[in-house]
DNA sequence: AGCCTCCCTTGATGTAGGTCATTTGCCCGC
DNA sequence: GCGGGCAAATGACCTACATCAAGGGAGGCT
C-alpha cells in the first residue's frame, strides 16, 4: 500500500526511530459518505489523510450542518487523541473515497516522549488549525454571505489551487450545499451569488469543478477583512 | 510579586526544571486599553496572565472588532510562538489593567527539549484553544442573534459564573459592546435581546455584573445546537 | 428508452437584524 | 451643584437573506 503521505509525516521524526514509528500506523479505508468517527466520541486515535477527502462537520439539532474544514492528503485530523481522555470535537466523515491512517493516543505519547522535535512538529500543526479556525471566526461573524464566500473560495484556492490557462482551478468537486455548510448560509443563497460571481467573470466552472478567474476582484469582495 | 499562576504553569513542569524555568518568566504590566501585540506581528512570546483580563481580537479593515475570547488568570495566549518563524493570529489588548508572564519562543523551546510531559500540557492547552474555537463557529454560523448571545452567555458562566443567592454572576464587567464584539453582532440588537431577556426574568444584573437568573431557560435557547 | 436522484436555478414573501437617530440615565471631574 | 462623556434603551426604516415552492438539466439505474 502507498504511503507517500505517511512518510512525508514521519520525515519530522528523528530518523532511528521512523521504521518503528511505521509499524504503529494502521491503514484504514472508508467509502463515500461513511463516518470516520462522532463528534463527542471519545477520542482513541489520530489520524492523517493518505486519499481522498475528509470533512469535518457538526450537525445541530435542527439538522442543520456546519463544515469546519476539509482534509486533503497530508492533512491530519482528530485532535482531541493529542491528550489523555480527549474528546472529538467534530465528526469525519469520508467525502470522497478516502485512504487514512492512524495511530492510537498511547503509540502517540511513546512517539512523542522519544523525540521532542516531534513533538514541535504536532504542536505546530495544531496551532495552525487554530489560526485557521480564527481565520473562519473573522470571515464568518457578522459578514454578509458574500464575503464569507470569497474568504472561503480563497482560502480553497490557496490550499489546493492549481493554476490553468483559464484560472484558478478549486480541484474538488464542490455543491453549492458544501459552501453553504462552509460559510453557514443556505443552498439557494450561495446559487445566487455564485451566479452573479460567474456573470460578473469573477468564478467560473470547468467541467464539475470552480475556477477563480479574477482572484483580485475576489480579493476585493472582502480586503476590509483583511485588516 | 505574586506569581501564584505562574506558580501552577510551572507545576507541570519536572521539579528540577522549576527554579530555573522561573527565571525566564519575565513580568510585565499592562493599563486598561494598552496593546500586548497585534495581530500579524513575528510572535516572539508566550503570554500567561496572572492578573486582570485580557481580550483577544481582530479588527476588519472597515472598523469592525470581532472579540475572539476573553482571558483571565492562569489562560495563555500568543500562541504564534509556539513555533518558529510564527505570527500572532490576533491582537491582544488589556481589558482591565493586567499582569502578565511571558517567556520567549528560545526559552520556551529548550524547556520543551528538557520536559516531554510540559509539552504535552502545552499541547493540552492548544488543542483546547481549538475546540472552543470550533465551538464558537458552531454557535456563530448561521444562527441567529439570540442564539449566539445564549452560547456566549453560558460559556463566562461556567468559565469565570459564580454562584450567589440570585443566580450565576457573571464576575466580570461586560458591556453590550463587548457581547455584540463576540457574537458578530451591534450595540443595539444586543441591547433589545439582553432586555427582552431580563424582562423574562432569564437574566438580571447585580450593580455592573450580568447574572444568569434561570440557567435552564437560557439553556433552551439553543439546546438544539448542542446535537 | 424511462425513471430517479441529485443539483442548480429562479421567483415570491416574510422577517431578523443592521443602520441611523434620539433620549435617558449614570458616573466622573471640576 | 453642574456639564461632559459613555452606555443603555427605544423607535423608524430598509435591506440581506432564510424560507417555501416550482421547474429544469445531467447522470446513473433497470
Amino acid at each position: 500500500m502507498e504511503d507517500h503521505h505517511l512518510s512525508e509525516f514521519l520525515n519530522h521524526l528523528e530518523e532511528g526511530l521512523r521504521k518503528e514509528a511505521r509499524e504503529l500506523f494502521k491503514p484504514e479505508r472508508y467509502d463515500r459518505e461513511q463516518y470516520i468517527f462522532i463528534d463527542q466520541e471519545e477520542a482513541t486515535h489520530l489520524y492523517l489523510v493518505e486519499e481522498g477527502t475528509v470533512e469535518a462537520n457538526i450537525v445541530h439539532g435542527d439538522g442543520k450542518l456546519l463544515i469546519l474544514d476539509f482534509l486533503y492528503p497530508g492533512g491530519v485530523f482528530g485532535e482531541g487523541a493529542l491528550y489523555e481522555d480527549g474528546i472529538y470535537s467534530y465528526s469525519a466523515v469520508a467525502k470522497e473515497p478516502a485512504r487514512t491512517w492512524r495511530i492510537s493516543w498511547d503509540d502517540l505519547q511513546w512517539l512523542v516522549s522519544r523525540d521532542q522535535l516531534f513533538a514541535l512538529h504536532l504542536m505546530r500543526i495544531v496551532v495552525a488549525k487554530l489560526d485557521q479556525a480564527y481565520y473562519k471566526d473573522r470571515c464568518i461573524a457578522g459578514e454578509k454571505v458574500e464575503k464569507r464566500i470569497a474568504c472561503v473560495l480563497l482560502k480553497m484556492v490557496d490550499e489546493i489551487g492549481i493554476s490553468d490557462k483559464c484560472g484558478l482551478v478549486i480541484d474538488t468537486p464542490l455543491t453549492n450545499r458544501d459552501i453553504a455548510g462552509l460559510v453557514g448560509s443556505t443552498e439557494e443563497t450561495v446559487s445566487r451569488i455564485m451566479s452573479r460571481l460567474k456573470k460578473e467573470g469573477i468564478m467560473g466552472t470547468e467541467g464539475k469543478l470552480l475556477v477563480v478567474r479574477d482572484k483580485k476582484a475576489l480579493l476585493a469582495y472582502f480586503d476590509d477583512i483583511q485588516a
